[in-house]
DNA sequence: TCTATAATTCGACATATATCGAATTATAGA
DNA sequence: TCTATAATTCGATATATGTCGAATTATAGA
């Protein structure tokens, strides 16, 4: 999970896929952020092979699903998990929120 | 970030700083879960040369903060760090709230 | 059916990472 | 000052990861 976000390059494409709209707003139903392969690989200077791979990678760590349309492969988050990512980190910051603002 | 907590014994370690009470509830001033790290790495089978790395790239990562405190090192969360990790995921899956509802 | 485009698979390879043990440093206490 | 404990640093090494290019597969369209 957090292994498939340490990599620079794989956390911009789940980067590309998350930020579908303006941030604070619901996206809306067909607005979803769908991107094909090549175009989420189109600003990051990786060969075709690569790009695959780490798709791949995100895709067997659960944070994105993808089916193929014709020619292109189309990829979107996977927000089950986005969901759980977001719990978890909410809660352990709930714990530690008091500390944070004594600074 | 994410690449420090890529790694399951660091993860482990983080979880573990972490977790200082009950789920749910605000940890209390004088229960702030302050470990020292051969404290930390108790259950974690690795060398101690390898536990002091793996701290090490925490703190750099700045997940952690550490203190020398006699024979001891103590660490504990960085608060602010987990506040704006707790934040960056919140954002990011409230636009994606509506989709997982849908399933 | 042929061609072009999108994507994947595969093998090779360089670099990064995790790990260890030995040596070293810091500190507490006898 | 000597010793024991906690932790770090250092060098070595095996494994994992990121990357590429070439070959292959899938599909659309002429």
């Amino acid at each position: 999970m957090f292994k498939a976000l340490s990599n620079p390059n794989r956390l911009q494409i789940f980067l590309q896929l998350t930020q579908c709209c303006a941030p604070g707003t619901l996206c809306s139903h067909d607005d979803l952020n769908v991107r094909c392969v090549g175009d989420l690989g189109s600003d990051l200077d990786v060969a075709a092979s690569t790009l695959s791979h780490h798709i791949k990678e995100l895709h067997r760590a659960g944070l994105i699903s993808m089916r193929r349309n014709g020619q292109n492969v189309e990829c979107w988050i996977e927000p089950q998990t986005l969901h759980r990512l977001s719990a978890f980190f909410a809660t352990a910051n709930q714990e530690h929120e008091n500390e944070a603002e004594r600074s």
